[in-house]
DNA sequence: CTGAAAGCGCTTACAG
DNA sequence: CTGAAAGCGCTTACAG
């Protein structure tokens, strides 16, 4: 009967946590407090143990430390769409504040749909993550209870919804869409429309919002909307533009759900001579790149997106370290911008 | 001395390995063989083992895979920008087709900062994942050897390269720039500028080869360059395109290195009552949105930003999977989109 | 403040 | 084709 033989490299050839502790003088448990930053070690272990690390080049196995910690240091964000560069801001700004904490961000892309978000959402929560940011509240039945079920801390990102348990930091979708209707008329468009692609609850809060306001003005035409699941595009606003003009040539007023619709419907008015925004004036949605340059400058509503991931950030880091929150719903606001379009 | 109670269930509550062979009435280890799909099992028994699983609703733990495997079934991707949907573009098509090969994919973006990406790479390299894409050739000496110390199958997007080694999918930056200089000059522009921001290596390679062309014709002129590092935008694209015009108003042909600084440029052409092509040409590059669509239509260069992908996460797989490659570097070409700016 | 033992949930050789 | 044993590299209680 020989004695087992502890291997102090990995297959790979990294150090292991062991080849660390023997070389400080430590036994291995020690050197792991060391190394997760646990307080109660004697000041010259914590020394020594550092410099083992730092000689060694020691980065610990995530795999052997998830396994034994059954904690995966990793949080999952599931977003619509990659493509919409509102969500690429939401990331890089969620990337900002859980990377220097330890955090490996799993990004999935659901591409706006809901059986989509369910596999990866059931993905993700096999592992399961030490976090999930998701978006929204629109999800199948079975989405949602694999969360709740899953007892990981979840964040709710760019919708306000105030329920028992939910966690949620972004805007009114809704009071966006009054805010621009209201603009609208206040400069004397009596022809509001309202112009939208992809449909996603969002996009709808919105538009509803939009209505509601025009409707409480006696304003409300239902004829002067259009609606197409279609992606949001640029292309596609020059389409949806050209499409309402010829229906409705007496519109005098459009808000188009999203940035790139707006941008898109600019060049068809200039392609057709259409004055804008003294024939027709144009409001988009979110502020995009290009938005505040375009001819005329896009009057639109800026949307805290960097923020939105910030906080939400924050918030999950407190749930998952058990602290109290301050609030569970967060209402970051929005800006309606005006520029030279409206 | 009691035997030692095995767990069916994990931490989390979700079953493990050895409730799925109970159920079936194998032992762990074939249960194993079924799920992993190595296929010396038996019919019956791969029936059963399925019909377990499914039961259970069994997901495999990914950190005990990795740590008993070695094998962390993960790719890990280094791109320099998400706000450049170049990138999203390319990294959608990896995901459509690694993802589905159980592949979890890492994006590290180092916003084109080289010790940024170092840092990302050791990171990633730490774990490490089965596979590594990264961007271009130009990066840190040590971030050039730690890909090679580790042994990780890596491919390079974006940029060609022929090196002992080294594998690549992408396409000539330097080609796509003198096709446009030959574009500019055929169509008889004398002073061709050459605008570019970010100034990231595949930039000036597309910037030196569309000098290159224009020295053979004799016509290249250095006063006609505006580099700067800021970030490309579409207001970028605004300022540079006024500065130029203020300095050389005999400007006849501009190349810009991205679309968003064409499109700026065309905003502000139009500002200013500069007619385009007419006075001056303008060409972007890589067919982003809204280039289709803008006014006058752009003309670019349409990059194979989807093929990219595909292409490279399939030469990746291969390498994973230790079989022949038909050639380490593959180059998928460009193509010259005429419309109506140049 | 420090450590020996056990175990996280899988897969890898090695047998048969 | 199937399985018992050992081990992947950490961390979790539990002692002292």
């Amino acid at each position: 009967m020989t004695a087992p033989t502890l291997r102090k490299t990995r297959s790979t050839g990294r150090p292991t946590l062991d080849a660390v502790a023997e070389l400080a003088g430590v036994s291995s448990i020690t050197a792991s407090r060391v190394l997760r930053g646990v307080d109660s070690v004697g000041p010259e272990y914590v020394r020594r143990v550092k410099a083992a690390a730092a000689e060694l080049n020691y980065v610990a196995n995530p795999a052997a430390r998830a396994l034994a910690s059954s904690r995966s240091g990793t949080v999952a964000v599931v977003i619509p769409s990659l493509s919409n560069s509102v969500f690429v801001d939401v990331l890089e700004s969620i990337h900002s504040v859980l990377r220097p904490r330890g955090y490996e961000i799993l990004i999935g892309n659901s591409h706006y749909s809901r059986n989509a978000e369910e596999d990866l959402i059931r993905h993700y929560l096999a592992a399961p993550p030490s976090g999930l940011i998701v978006t929204g509240f629109d999800r199948t039945e079975s989405a949602r209870r694999l969360i709740e079920a899953s007892g990981v801390p979840c964040v709710h990102i760019m919708e306000l919804e105030k329920a028992e348990g939910v966690h949620c930091v972004g805007f009114s979708q809704a009071r966006a869409g009054e805010a621009v209707a209201d603009h609208l008329v206040a400069r004397g468009c009596r022809h509001n429309a309202f112009v939208a692609a992809q449909l996603d609850s969002r996009m709808m809060q919105r538009g509803e919002g939009f209505r509601e306001a025009l409707r409480r003005k006696g304003l409300y035409d239902a004829d002067l909307e259009i609606l197409t699941p279609a992606p949001s595009s640029i292309g596609l606003g020059c389409d949806l533009f050209r499409q309402l003009l010829q229906r409705r040539p007496d519109v005098d007023g459009i808000f188009f759900g999203n940035d790139d619709l707006a941008q898109g419907a600019l060049f068809e008015a200039r392609r057709q001579g259409i004055q804008v925004p003294d024939q027709v004036a144009i409001v988009g949605f979110n502020d995009l790149a290009g938005a505040a340059d375009c001819v005329p400058r896009l009057t639109t509503v800026r949307t805290p997106r960097a923020e939105v991931g910030r906080v939400a950030s924050n918030l999950l880091l407190s749930m998952i370290d058990n602290k109290p929150v301050p609030s569970p719903v967060v209402d970051l606001g929005y800006e309606l911008v005006v520029r030279e379009s409206a």
